[in-house]
DNA sequence: CTAGGATCCTGTCAGC
DNA sequence: TGCTGACAGGATCCTA
């Protein structure tokens, strides 16, 4: 999914077109995706819990909404208005610029200016839920969060990868309720950008590692969050073609089979906790390890 | 309590 | 071409 940059910057665009507009019809397409009774409102504020985005209305009710792997939230502000007017962001796909609804969506909701909300999502593993505004800190995702790493004190951090001592230190950064926002990407970008190996066990990290690790998710995810994350301007170039947003910042990210950029050393792709994950070889060592580092493909 | 694996779901891509 | 299995920017549930 969208990690934590990706739902900020769709945070402070929809900031943008939807505060202050009222939510006056709701459409469910998949009934997997929406929790709860809809509600009719005016959108008061929009705030982010980690990967999590809740919209709060006037009457007391709120929007939660989690866009797991490959949820994204496109708004049109209605007949009439030009294409680029759009502000599509999460999980990059062509449903950016597709008519919509289209096949992947499952939740369209209705302002009363005729501006529509659409959330797209594939797999269906996301969703929208409504609650009443003063139980979102008890919904059970928000409740377990960790600090975000600019709120987590360099000592704090040190302390729960020792707490996790025996698992993969990119398996501890991806628990949300160790440090929250990373996922996939972010881990793997930030195990590079401090040379640590992803199969490290968190126990092994010293704390000297476990203060850069830290510093490197801040500046990766701050990187990303003022290029704009997955939005439809880094996936649409202006001439049209289709870009990869993940150019504008990845060192490793799908790049197994491309140089290091720090030292030219082929990138790999290896298996971690069950997730696709990539290493420059040379630069991310297991210290004193004999263990072998299987590979998925070049 | 921790750690690891299966699972939810749809689509795409590599390999035969 | 058609089939098959692996895999995917996440989190939860189940097992040991």
């Amino acid at each position: 999914m969208p990690e934590l940059p990706e739902v900020e910057t769709i945070r402070r665009g929809l900031n943008k077109y939807i505060v202050h507009k009222k939510i006056i019809r709701t459409e469910v397409l998949c009934d997997k995706s929406f929790i709860g009774e809809p509600a009719t409102g005016v959108v008061k504020t929009l705030r982010r819990f980690g990967k999590a985005l809740v919209i709060d209305l006037d009457n007391s009710l709120s929007l939660m909404i989690h866009l797991r792997m490959t949820g994204q939230l496109i708004f049109d502000p209605g007949p009439g208005d030009k294409p680029d007017s759009r502000f599509a962001a999460g999980h990059p796909s062509d449903s950016f610029t597709d008519k919509l609804p289209n096949k992947q969506t499952r939740v369209i909701l209705e302002f009363d200016d005729g501006g529509h909300l659409f959330f797209n999502d594939q797999r269906k593993f996301g969703f929208i839920k409504v609650l009443p505004t003063n139980e979102v800190g008890n919904d059970p995702f928000i409740k377990k969060l960790a600090k975000e790493p600019w709120q987590m004190k360099e000592g704090e951090f040190y302390e729960k990868l020792k707490k996790h001592q025996n698992s993969c230190v990119k398996a501890t950064i991806l628990d949300q309720s160790v440090i929250c926002g990373l996922g996939n990407i972010y881990a793997d970008e930030a195990l590079f950008m401090s040379k640590i190996h992803p199969e490290r066990k968190s126990g092994s990290i010293t704390k000297k590692e476990a203060s850069l690790l830290l510093k490197s998710a801040r500046e990766v995810m701050d990187k990303s969050i003022s290029s704009g994350g997955s939005t439809m301007h880094t996936y649409v170039k202006a001439d049209g073609t289709k870009g990869d947003y993940l150019e504008l910042f990845a060192n490793v990210f799908r790049r197994n089979g491309k140089p290091c950029p720090r030292c030219g050393t082929e990138i790999q792709k290896i298996r971690v906790a069950g997730r696709g994950t990539h290493i420059c070889p040379k630069c991310q060592q297991l210290k004193g390890g004999s263990k072998s580092q299987r590979k998925v493909d070049s």
